[in-house]
DNA sequence: CTCCTAAACAGGAATTATTCTTAATAAACT
DNA sequence: AGTTTATTAAGAATAATTCCTGTTTAGGAG
């Protein structure tokens, strides 16, 4: 998604293109990685000395809204945040060490048997899929 | 896995089995659900009134080291724990109301192209598999 | 262009999950 | 029973996230 099609959809839903908020964008598309909120606003507050926190942590909720974003969790209970892909949903094996993830091509639910789910009546409201480990680069450090 | 093959491995790797930790991994077999830190610790000081919540985070870490513990987080950023089943690695239907969950027969590690991960050099550590919605009972209510 | 209003902002305080510290306790082995 | 070492309780410390309040501003209307 780029950014331009970002701020669209924005606007589409009345939110507001502040700078602050077309910073955060620009970032995330630039950077194109899982990013902490700390990073994010360490990123920025270089070039605008006073960003709140508040302030991403509120466009990163609404970014992940319009589903925009998706947040993962490492397993520390961090929040981490990377903004879709263009098409829609995409899973990501996710760099332990680094950060960095890679989309891979493959969405669990279109494999999985969809029929044991109905027959359990259960409804479906979103799900995750992470891989993590180790990318070329950071393995490679370990040895 | 039940609550003796817990202990017994517990205590091949040179854990103490104290009244605490064995109250923690009933509870939580009894339950069999996911649960928050609070929940268990909830549980529990009924009926002992000084567990400290540190002792709970305690063990749920070691349970989770040997593999018997799953922590989850439904997306807000907060851990969620269950004791994996039998038979090793299971993924889980969520309910996002009442935090029951059933397993479902399925890991996407078996269906998705390993070739193109390998392509990558990445190294798999391990994975997140969660489909989050509403159970039957749930999805009633919200009728 | 100027005015108006709702949304967005900064700053800092409050909240809350988790971890850490320390001294006391107790499991398990000899 | 005595010793060792892990474990515990209690509360303080840490840190991510949310909340609060007063101020600013984007974007539409006149």
């Amino acid at each position: 998604m780029s950014v331009q099609d970002i701020i669209v959809k924005l606007k589409e839903h009345g939110y507001k293109i502040t700078p602050q908020r077309q910073e955060i964008v620009n970032v995330m598309a630039q950077e194109n990685r899982h990013m902490t909120v700390d990073d994010i606003h360490g990123k920025i507050s270089a070039r605008f000395p006073n960003l709140s926190v508040d302030t991403v942590y509120r466009n990163v909720g609404v970014l992940e809204q319009l589903n925009m974003l998706d947040r993962t969790d490492f397993g520390d209970g961090i929040g981490r945040y990377k903004l879709v892909e263009d098409g829609g949903h995409r899973h990501h094996l996710i760099c332990l060490k680094c950060g960095c993830s890679e989309e891979v091509d493959f969405c669990p639910l279109d494999y999985i048997d969809q029929q044991q789910i109905r027959d359990k009546n259960f409804a479906i409201a979103r799900h995750n899929f992470e891989i993590f480990g180790y990318c070329a680069r950071c393995s490679k450090k370990e040895e």
